[in-house]
DNA sequence: TTAGTGACCAACT
DNA sequence: AAGTTGGCCACTA
């Protein structure tokens, strides 16, 4: 339990610092930590954002802006409704503008 | 320790 | 161009 700590408060961290209004995605956030094939272990993260206490993983979607994760959700349109919350326009579970409000840690920080 | 799964990404056909 | 397969890393059983 302790190791996956580490690796999950890392990502935790970076989607923490995620500008409202703006998402990223699973390898961005990977390649930041230093592991751009984890991408997977970053998506594995988001699962046991559960357990977090404020952890906006609805910022965080899969390369194509599509929201990936939404069905993991507890609402069915939980994930858009936050994203559109945010001012971030969500159709048919894709991110409209994802070029536009893609925010890169690797970059941005 | 080995094997299987997963909210992915990239490459090959 | 689209569809399919493999591989990567981390976690659970």
């Amino acid at each position: 339990m302790d190791k996956r700590v580490d690796f999950f408060q890392l990502v935790y961290d970076v989607v923490c610092q995620i500008p409202q209004g703006r998402v990223t995605s699973y390898g961005a956030i990977a390649k930041y930590l230093g592991t751009p094939k984890s991408s997977r272990a970053v998506g594995y993260a988001m699962n046991a954002s559960h357990s977090r206490p404020d952890v906006p993983a609805h910022r965080v979607v899969n390369r194509n802006g599509l929201l990936t994760g939404k069905h993991h959700f507890p609402g069915t349109h939980l994930m858009q409704q936050l994203l559109e919350s945010e001012g971030i326009e969500v159709v048919d579970d894709q991110v409209q503008n994802f070029k536009e409000i893609y925010w890169e840690p690797n970059v941005e920080l």
